[in-house]
DNA sequence: ATTTGAACTAACAATTTTGTTAGACGATTT
DNA sequence: AAATCGTCTAACAAAATTGTTAGTTCAAAT
């Protein structure tokens, strides 16, 4: 009847765990457990640990970078309204994925071996889409409709804004208090911040 | 001659060592040795390393705290440049302690338990400082010097931009690459960029 | 029908990690 | 000088954690 697809049961748990525990957090014991198999079958499937989760950390990674992409790739759109699109649409995405961030940020951080390799996907990923956007915002510079401005300072300034309350909720939902009584409600007013702050950036 | 501070080294070995693997990363071996101790002393002195490790957990988070009041609340200032002192001298402070927020973002999300205790600490460092920048910011939007807006969103943008590229420079360093040959030209450019980002955000 | 091989289980092994304890040592107090 | 006290060591204990292995089961191939 169900084929039982054990190293998927395995794939899905670990991914719940690491990313919620990170990679010393998470015990095999407990992923095996989730899954609702012995955990011999981990090692059965995955070997050790370590591969288990470079499968995860590697999906995630390419994620979080296909979601840049994705985000604000839409060639076909003037630039400003390419850009409100893209800040939204990332953020939209963060909501999807909330821990995702957190999870990548630590784990790549202490895993500096690995610097080398992500070094490339990173500028593979980002340095068209820059190239890209920077020329169409020279345009709208020489038209005097916006400031000049390096567009990787803008692009970071667009993931700081957007990324960081997802990164930091615990530490800042007691400040806005009642103002976010729901979780959504503070993500929807902080999503229009964030379109507002980067527009008021680069406008004359 | 050297009275030796057993308790001292421990502990800021015990700083080192969570600080860069986290609390389920650092062992107590480890940081017995960094501190040229027996790991026996470290239980002598501290009972358990939870304790050990609140006791580094709630000096730093005090310290995080204590930052943002610091570099904000200098209250014999025009708004505006308070606003800009406060920005550059927040994002030096963590210019000098660069791994600190990745390391309470961690620490605090993975321990539900202190949610409440936080939360109050967080809401009376915050409550004071924002009702007094608030009102300070009215009497400008009287003026028609700014524009309107909630303080406290004005402030997680700031948090936002000058925390951000901290927690994550790993991956951002490779998209900047040779404009960031050393890191702190890197963070030079952000901390003036952060200012005009905000500035601009207020600005008529 | 036999073989083969992947999926699986239960038990075990090895190591790591946290925590304990009995007692030593030296300075200070009585 | 004897007792006391805080500091410390060395050895040990207990638990947790990762990883292995011998052997079972069952379906598909020959």
């Amino acid at each position: 009847m169900k084929p039982k697809d054990t190293e998927g049961e395995i794939l899905r748990a670990a991914e719940q765990e690491f990313m919620l525990k990170g990679f010393d957090g998470a015990k095999t014991a407990s992923i095996a457990r989730a899954a609702g198999v012995t955990h011999a079958m981990l090692h059965y499937y995955f070997r050790t640990k370590e591969q288990l989760f470079d499968r995860i950390l590697t999906d995630k990674l390419s994620l979080m970078g296909r979601s840049v992409l994705v985000s604000f790739g839409t060639p076909d759109l003037p630039v400003l309204e390419r850009l409100k699109r893209g800040i939204g649409s990332h953020f939209d995405f963060l909501v999807e994925n909330p821990d995702l961030p957190r999870f990548i940020v630590n784990e790549v951080f202490s895993r500096p071996e690995r610097y080398e390799v992500m070094r490339e996907n990173i500028s593979r990923i980002a340095d068209g889409l820059m190239q890209q956007l920077q020329r169409e915002m020279d345009v709208l510079v020489g038209r005097g409709e916006v400031v000049a401005i390096d567009v990787r300072h803008l692009l970071l300034d667009i993931v700081c804004l957007n990324v960081f309350p997802f990164v930091a909720y615990p530490l800042i939902e007691p400040v806005f208090g009642p103002v976010a009584a729901d979780r959504s409600q503070f993500f929807e007013m902080r999503k229009a911040e964030n379109i507002e702050v980067i527009m008021r950036r680069i406008k004359k």
